[in-house]
This record gives structure tokens, sequence and C-alpha cells, in this order.
DNA sequence: GTCTATATTATGATAGAC
DNA sequence: GTCTATCATAATATAGAC
């Protein structure tokens, strides 16, 4: 193996590192309470290498939603993408079940998405523009179709977006606090099996 | 009036200041995120005044949340208290409607109760033990009285804590967020309105 | 590519004039 | 009680050795 490809590689852990550890601290920390030395810290790399992979602190923060979102979709999609063939009941359970799942397997992609709602108009328009829109356009046919199948009741669909994203994530991305408040640990597998079909039931009443 | 009275007034008045300015900015960023400086320019007072008043950030962190708390103790528990009268589905649907409202008018009392749930372990026992601690306790025989009536389905009543309160709140505290991605603004009364409707229709299928 | 060293700005907190 | 001035520390970002 030449030089070369040692070290290709080599920068590609650092670079992949670094993103791993600011998605964490930016999820737990928010953008303007992150720090890009707690971020090199945690990544395990020098703080220099921050600036020399990622140009600035704002890019960091955009590359580090770029992969969330990414792994996200690369999750999802194909799950809804399969679920057509389904009935609207079944359909339903379905992606319901994969998204309280997914939730609760990635709580700092939820808190993330969650984070600059509010703090910054630049940041915020970014990731609606970039990923949210996108998302929010999946979801409309959905509950339509939902409202249909007399399902979900009326209303515009907006309400049921922001129902079933804080519905099924809050307990996960609160999960520490779920924890020392109930005693009951959100990251357990069976913990996560009993919250999708809380929602569930409550969602699809018979 | 003597000059110690009108020096009181004054003095309250910039501690209030203070305070609301601290809710806010607490809120969008997070304990991290937040800085005194930023505080007290739209308080509009000195820095100094920060420290004279709360001592250090994290005393100020405390009193922001003793009294967003308070005020949603002064408003919700009369509320609760009144409703004991009615039957349980009539009660349910008052109780969701101030709740939602309450999350709507109040939004960033929301972002604060989430914020800290992952960040810092010492804040968010302190804010468990101080305040939602207390709040669960009053959920729990609400949410068991909506099991027994029917209204609910069955399952343990730490999911339905976290789906009341991330699906009802959500949408407000993420309101710039919603404004944006839908054009829909979720400040306005009629949204309000909307949204209090849709959830409970959602959770008290007939 | 990775490191150390550093320039510059912002932070929390304090001291002292008024 | 409110202000200005300041200290010590931590932040982002850069320059340059290796």
């Amino acid at each position: 193996m030449s030089r070369t490809r040692k070290s290709d590689t080599r920068s590609k852990e650092t670079r992949a590192q670094i993103l791993k550890a600011a998605v964490e601290v930016f999820a737990n920390h928010g953008f303007d309470g992150a720090s890009t030395r707690q971020i090199s810290r945690l990544a395990g790399v020098n703080q220099g290498l921050v600036t020399y992979y990622f140009s600035s602190k704002e890019n960091l923060w955009k590359e580090a939603m770029r992969s969330v979102f990414g792994q996200m979709n690369a999750k999802l999609l194909p799950i809804i993408q399969e679920s057509h063939g389904l009935d609207t009941r079944a359909r339903y359970k379905h992606l319901i079940q994969a998204f309280v799942r997914h939730a609760a397997h990635h709580p700092e992609q939820m808190r993330l998405m969650v984070r600059e709602g509010t703090a910054d108009m630049e940041r915020m328009t970014w990731l609606v523009d970039e990923f949210i829109k996108p998302i929010y356009q999946i979801y409309i046919p959905f509950i339509l179709e939902g409202q249909s199948a007399g399902i979900l009741p009326p209303g515009a669909p907006v309400h049921y977006f922001y129902i079933f994203v804080g519905g099924a994530s809050l307990i996960f991305s609160s999960a520490p606090e779920c924890r020392y408040l109930t005693g009951v640990d959100p990251t357990h597998e069976a913990v996560i099996q009993a919250h999708a079909e809380a929602f569930c039931a409550l969602v699809m009443r018979d």
C-alpha cells in the first residue's frame, strides 16, 4: 500500500471523526453553545484540523446537517418506496413504526432538526430549504391519504406533521431526562417498541 | 414619593427586565449559547447589573426557570382544579385545549423545558426535581383516567406524557420554522385553535 | 496532514467611581 | 443602583514548523 493511499484513509477517518463529534455536540448544545475545541476534543484530534477540513464552524454545521439528513433519507426513503404496495392502514402502521424506531436510534438527528428553528434566521432558512421542505412534501400526501381513508381526523396537514414529529421523537431526544424523571430508559428496545405501539394506537384508532 | 420608594420601583423593573430577557435568550440559544451581554443588551441595561442582581449566569438561569414554571403553574393549576367537576371526556377536551393554548402563547417555556434535557446533567436533574417531576405527577392520574374511560389506548403513562407535550407544543416552539416552511403562522389565533382541535380529535376519537 | 503557537475577539465576573 | 473599566479565560480562525 502506497504512502498516499494510507494518508487518504487516515485523512478520511479524521474528517469523519470530526463530523461525527460535531453532530453530537451541535445536537446537545446548539450552534452557539457548541465550540470547535469541544468537538475536536471529542473527536480526539487537534483543534487546527477542524478549520483544515471544514473551513469554518458555520460550514462544519452545514456538513453535519448534510450527514445527518443523508443518513435519514438513506434509511427512510426506501422504506417509504416499498410501502406503496400496502393498503393504507398497514402502510400507516409500517411507516409510523419505522419513523419512531429511527427517531429512537438517532435522537441527535431529531434534536438537530429542532434546534435552529428559532435561534438564527439564516441557518433556519437554509435548513428548511435544503432538507425539511422535501421531507414535508412527502408528509403532505401521506397525511391526506390517511384523512381520505378515515384514519386521521380532518384539519390542515401542517398540524399532523408537527404532532407526528414532536410526539414520536420527544421521548428519545429527551432520553436522559426521561430516564431520570420516570426510571424508564428510552434507549431500551422494549421501550422503543412500546412507544411505537402507543403512538400507533393513538393515531390509528379502530 | 420618597427617593427610596422610587429606587425600589426602578430596581424591581430592572431586575424584571433582565429576567424577561434571560428567558428569551436562554430559550432560543440554550444555556451555553446564551451570553450575559446579549441578555443585558436585550434588557436595555448595563452588563454589570446582571451580576449585581443574579450573582452568576447559573443562578440567572435558575431564576428564569422559576419565573417560567411559576407562570405556567399559576395559569394551569387552577384550570386543572376547576376541571374536576367535568366528566372525563369533557375534562380531557378542556385540559388539552388549555395546554395547547398555553404552549402557543408561551413557546419560550416549552423550549426551555426541552433544552437542557441532554446538554448538562446538573441542570437537567435540578430542573426535573424542581419542576418537571411535579408536573409529571399530575399527568399520570390524568392519563390513567383517560385509559379507564376508554379515551386513551393502553400503555405506560410515560409514552403519552411525551406524546402530549411534544405533539402539542412543537409547532409553537418551532413557529418561525413553521411559518417559513408552510406559510402557516402558529402565532395566529385561528391556527392555535385549529391545532388544538386537530390534537384533540386525534387523541379523543369517537 | 498534523501539530504548536498565536492573533483577535468574546465571554463571565469583579472593582471602583458616581 | 447604575455605570465604566478591567481581569482572566475561552472562543474562532490563522500562520508556519514538521
